[in-house]
DNA sequence: GAATAAGCGAGACGGTACGTCCCGTCTTAGC
DNA sequence: GCTAAGACGGGACGTACCGTCTCGCTTATTC
């Protein structure tokens, strides 16, 4: 049976021990040929060869492409994006939240490694639901709930209505994003901040235009 | 030079003419194998049996995979989803609109194949733009068109706010129906009436829940 | 049913005679391209398209590959070689019309066709033995008969053991030359003359070395 | 750079050596191959199917077909044919020899399958020099010297004329077998015998008919 | 002299086989 | 006993070409 990641125990059996360098290197590698190629356009061989390692070697620790890409979204998936410190959340009104935070979300939505990553995402939820679950799971579930959190707050301030469907709200806002990207032509950095600005006044996290401060 | 599609012109050469009725079968099994197995997946190999042609009939055609792919969605697409007529559009209340064809595009948007289409045709869309690019101009296009429609008229009555973004809109209702459907837990049809109900309600597109006729 | 060669009878049936300038087209190019490609390397497509015509005007004629090619080499390899008038043969020594005749049969013996056609059709005489048999039939064979006639012309003078086996003779001068020919390093005109003197004195067709006239 | 046959030096490289039984059975196969169906009939890929092995494997050894049957020529041809131990043809005489050596060579001389390894090799000895060139150097070579050995003693005895070209004479021996069993009607075991009987006495390693022993 | 019918070049058809490439597994030597 | 390297059988790829067929045109013959 495959062990799932580096030797979980302590190095048990009597030979060498696992390098533990190579699972950083597998893991790494495979997320990249995921953003690149997808998961049909990867194959083992490949991440083998990217890692610098032997084929042998990653099948020893997971016996599946796609379980060994879910391993690599939960491990690389962590660092992304920028995220507020969980205390500040509670403390601070949506409004800032959303304005100090909004350019560097614009700035990375631009990118065509977010657009890449998006597309193999969802291009995967049909044929690999596990690679989106992992995905969810570890990424976008506890965004959503800070965002679910503001989305509260705004509730009581009286800026979002009061009967909204919190979910629904979510999802259009990340969702019009995603899709937004995916289109042609595609929008730059400068657009995207126009655009998720229409996009939080439109549900509430942002005063109109043109209102005062 | 392939000459993609049915010879273009009248049949000018002079040896045996292409047969219509394999390029209708190509484009089917092209489309259909692109749905269940995407860009990467499929090979002309495929397409060709499962059009019971050979392989250099399709190749005579098309002279790459992506060619012949946005040739089948260019064919296939049209037919797919409800759709208004035109002159319907311009006389009738939208809230009217939305209730009569609402519950067919839950229906639809609630089927695996749907879900499927979706994943595929976003998940094509960085490493492969030309078969969004049709999609979009053959099939999105209209539509967004006929919906940016229903919120001017909706605007005009001011259900929706005069200063909102109709793109922004638009995308905010399509995105989040295609990230709500290729999310974990996809909805049942009942799931998205419901859901549909609150994204169009989020809009102004249709009145507030318990709001009197 | 097919009809070998131009059609048989008069020009019977009442649409377009068939082209006779096609056979003969047709019969050459099927010849040339066997003795440079053999017969599996030669196929109707390369003959019809050798000859300027379309397959059907091939297939029309002889229904299979094999049938063509005996039926080529029936009519090309009439021309081929040097013959004495069979007169001739009657009353002259075997002697003089060896010597006579020696440097032109020297001449073809040496070039790199009549190499390629030896190999071709000794290459073909187990797959494919009805080319060997035509090509024995129409052109072997009369060559045997006037050669076993100068034999038993020298046996009776005594050149020759009256209790040698003349096919066996026959056998042993021409067998040599084709192996000879086949041979790495193989021979040039001069080397030819002189391999073939060698053959004749052999066998008692040429006196002796050093013999006075 | 493909290394043609096993691994030539030392098992050097680091990864798994070269099975030694996969060049013995693709050798085989491709020699049986190519007796049965020439050059042109036989594909690396019915090679390799024929072999057992994946076509790779194939390819991996040797990067054309020529060179691939070359090599199998050179291994497979040793084995076969009756041959004399070198030392007995030193010390008895040629009479003896031959009638010691000729039923076999008769038996084999009238078999389908010499007959089929004759014409492949005479028939691709134009297009494929390198072949003939292989079975020269490797079987040819060493029997014309043996046969060579036997008419430079017979000489010495005075059965052969002293005058004789050696090379020639082998040309038509050996010519005239080849010549007759690649004729229509192909001789059974009984009459080669005779057949090679008349030959040798031609040329003096037999006594004539009739003879005294 | 119009109708008819077969021959003709061209080329599309379904199918097969090619040589290449790459997959996941297996097997070695070395550390 | 893990590592790298790489050979293994198998299978899919895009290409090429096979023999058959189908087209529009041409060309004699027949009525």
């Amino acid at each position: 049976m495959t062990e799932p990641g580096p030797a979980s125990g302590a190095s048990r059996g009597r030979g060498r021990p696992r390098d533990p360098d190579a699972d950083d290197a597998i893991l790494r590698a495979a997320f990249e040929l995921f953003v690149e190629r997808g998961v049909d356009g990867t194959s083992i061989e490949q991440i083998a060869k990217h890692a610098g390692v032997g084929k042998l070697t990653v099948y020893r620790r997971w016996s599946s492409k796609e379980e060994l890409l879910a391993a690599a979204i939960e491990l690389i998936i962590e660092d992304d994006g920028p995220w507020p410190a969980n205390d500040e959340l509670e403390r601070a009104e949506p409004r800032e939240i959303v304005e100090r935070m909004m350019p560097a979300a614009a700035e990375m939505a631009a990118t065509p490694r977010y657009r890449a990553m998006m597309a193999r995402m969802l291009g995967s939820s049909v044929s690999h639901p596990s690679l989106m679950a992992t995905y969810w799971k570890h990424y976008i579930l506890p965004r959503r709930e800070a965002v679910g959190a503001m989305l509260e707050y705004a509730k009581r301030q009286g800026t979002v209505a009061s009967d909204a469907d919190v979910d629904v709200l979510i999802d259009m806002m990340a969702g019009a994003v995603m899709y937004r990207v995916l289109q042609p032509n595609p929008p730059d950095a400068a657009e995207m901040r126009r655009y998720l600005t229409a996009v939080y006044r439109q549900v509430g996290l942002l005063p109109p235009d043109g209102a005062p401060e």
